[in-house]
DNA sequence: TAGTGACATGATGGAATCATCATATTGACT
DNA sequence: AGTCAATATGATGATTCCATCATGTCACTA
């Protein structure tokens, strides 16, 4: 079972990668920690202003994906980076983005329906 | 209506991004067509050994999320990049992932209890 | 314009993900 | 030990995504 993942072609692995960063408040956890090196769950639940259970799913989701790093100290837990590339990969999507943005404004307006943002008024 | 995306927070049409992405049949129809420049329907078929409905569902998906361009000419239709930095994005999805492999040579394994593969058996 | 090949679209059941709520664990302080 | 703050886990209904099948459209040829 360990290998189950090894084994399969490499496509199949990131297309899991993806699904780990396809949700707006993973990217913009993400981000921030981008940003700012090293963060507290309560820092960040500062930021992005989400009930406590629902962060902590979605940091679990990060860190099954080991997009990120959590380290307890005293009665904090501090959330970083699991790599560099990390923050180059979410890099050259926003560029990706700038560039298809400026070339179609509409872009993904009509992606998918898109899916209507709960939470945040648009 | 046609703003609607744009007025949106840069991660939430980043994260629109990879939701196009997550999927193994779409990332390797986006590296074949990093490898290739340009291919038909028919082409990306004989590939991927996919349902013809299915694959084109698929089709429909990247070309929604502006990951590719059709293009009909005669009786074929042609797909590519529609832009050279998908191709930097999965480069650096794949640098990330080799890196992340080599550290822990178990990685995704024991990612969200992995999806089993259907179909294509690994 | 009938027929065939190449693609695309629509509908449907089932699986996976999300948001919310309740509950459990861990550490600091008393 | 008891309590409170910080964080994580589990369960549930709603939404979204996926795979399969049936049908529809466009282009070429006869």
């Amino acid at each position: 079972m360990s290998l189950s993942q090894s084994r399969r072609p490499l496509y199949e692995v990131k297309a899991n990668l993806f699904k780990g960063l396809a949700h707006p408040v993973r990217i913009r956890l993400l981000e921030l920690l981008s940003d700012t090196e090293e963060l507290t769950v309560s820092a960040l639940q500062a930021e992005i202003e989400l009930e406590a259970s629902h962060l902590s799913q979605h940091l679990s989701v990060l860190r099954r994906h080991h997009l990120v790093i959590s380290e307890r100290r005293g009665s904090h837990v501090f959330y970083r980076l699991a790599d560099p590339r990390i923050r180059e990969l979410l890099a050259v999507a926003r560029a990706l983005l700038l560039t298809l943005l400026s070339q179609d404004t509409d872009l993904l307006s009509a992606a998918q329906g898109l899916p209507e943002i709960r939470g945040a008024d648009g």
